[in-house]
DNA sequence: ACCTGAACACCGTTCAAGT
DNA sequence: ACCTGAACACCGTTCAAGT
């Protein structure tokens, strides 16, 4: 919370700032997410943001890391290692999407190489309990974030053009065209599933963790 | 070419100004892809570029369009489909990769929901010789897409970063951190090696064509 | 430690009018 | 069929100065 100063001064926290980004990011989306629209809605100046943070990106970068510390798997880690991959992914992916346009900002975030190291350290963890060497563990869970975020990003879109009233495109609705059918669970399950089922079919340096079929 | 008018006016066609749209993506990038900035280069106003297009975003979408219409790939499509897969996903990565900042013009306008279909469907193409059904092979694509173009996102921003000379972050150069390895070709491969072997192990509603262990 | 005020150098888009 | 000119309503960022 912002406090008032003896100087009549509204004397806000980097942590205030964050709070407030967050506030308009889901409420009004991303692109009234400007320096200027925060800054009033801080009651302060737009230079004052200056202070907390050197330039737009680094308060994203702030606002991404956010949006997945919030992502709590619902199972515990203590089933076989593909279960733990599935619930990590889940988890991911549902917090992208409690947030609006909360995949495009980590989207951006993780392209930019700034913070969202989170998202690739926790599916690491979850597929290193597979038995992976760590190059196919990174790499693998290289690929899931990928899949993760894109995914999210693309249904989030889709989300929103619909309730923004109908396509307005050309062809208004074309059910043959498969980028205008909608973006449904399933596709996202079917990802995760194809994956785990490739990691599955990799040579392994030690026997997975919790895994039915023994060593 | 645009043309000189009787009037003295420069006449551009709608491809004069996508070219010159892929002309700054390539050399200047994204940032400078700018309507007042293409409108220079074309010799007009800005406001000139509206009887072309609507607005930025279809602009982009056409000039996205081109950068995939420019993947071919090298080998035949004679071959197992698992090939004509990795063929055709190697060819529209190095598509996105051939334009500075293509991958991140393709990824906005997919996630649009503008054009960019092509690079779906060419997947499901290949894909459907693997006899799947029509909607695994659609969500399959789907995921391929979302892999392929976040994979190239991503490796291009690093490209980037790097050649602007060094990090500057407050950890310089961390190597215990997977988000500052290099992105190697290794990573796109292993993707699309999980995929594949993934969708490998679904069922079938007919035996895949080229397929050397028979139905 | 945190903010103001003023400025700089830009954006995308609209629209009536011109040729 | 394609362009001008002028305007509207914005942006992110810097920096000296204030409390």
């Amino acid at each position: 919370m912002p406090r008032s100063d003896s100087t009549g001064y509204v004397r806000n926290s980097r942590d205030d700032v964050v709070s407030a980004a967050l506030g308009i990011l889901d409420q009004q989306g991303l692109p009234d997410l400007t320096m200027r629209h925060l800054a009033t809605t801080l009651g302060v100046a737009p230079s004052a943001l200056y202070w907390h943070f050197p330039n737009k990106q680094s308060l994203l970068a702030a606002v991404s890391d956010q949006i997945i510390a919030a992502a709590r798997p619902s199972a515990a880690p203590t089933d076989d290692w593909r279960s733990t991959v599935r619930a990590e992914a889940a988890a991911l992916h549902d917090a992208l999407l409690a947030f609006k346009d909360g995949a495009e900002v980590v989207s951006s975030t993780l392209a930019l190489g700034l913070g969202a190291d989170a998202l690739q350290r926790r599916l690491a963890a979850a597929i290193g309990r597979g038995g992976f060497d760590d190059q196919t563990t990174a790499l693998a869970a290289e690929t899931l974030v990928h899949f993760i975020v894109g995914h999210a990003f693309h249904r989030q879109q889709r989300m929103q053009a619909d309730s923004l009233g109908a396509v307005a495109a050309q062809h208004s609705l074309d059910r043959e065209n498969p980028a205008d059918r909608p973006t449904t669970p399933q596709a996202f399950d079917l990802g995760i599933t194809l994956l785990v089922a490739g990691l599955d079919t990799q040579s392994r340096t030690t026997p997975p963790l919790g895994d039915r079929n023994g060593s």
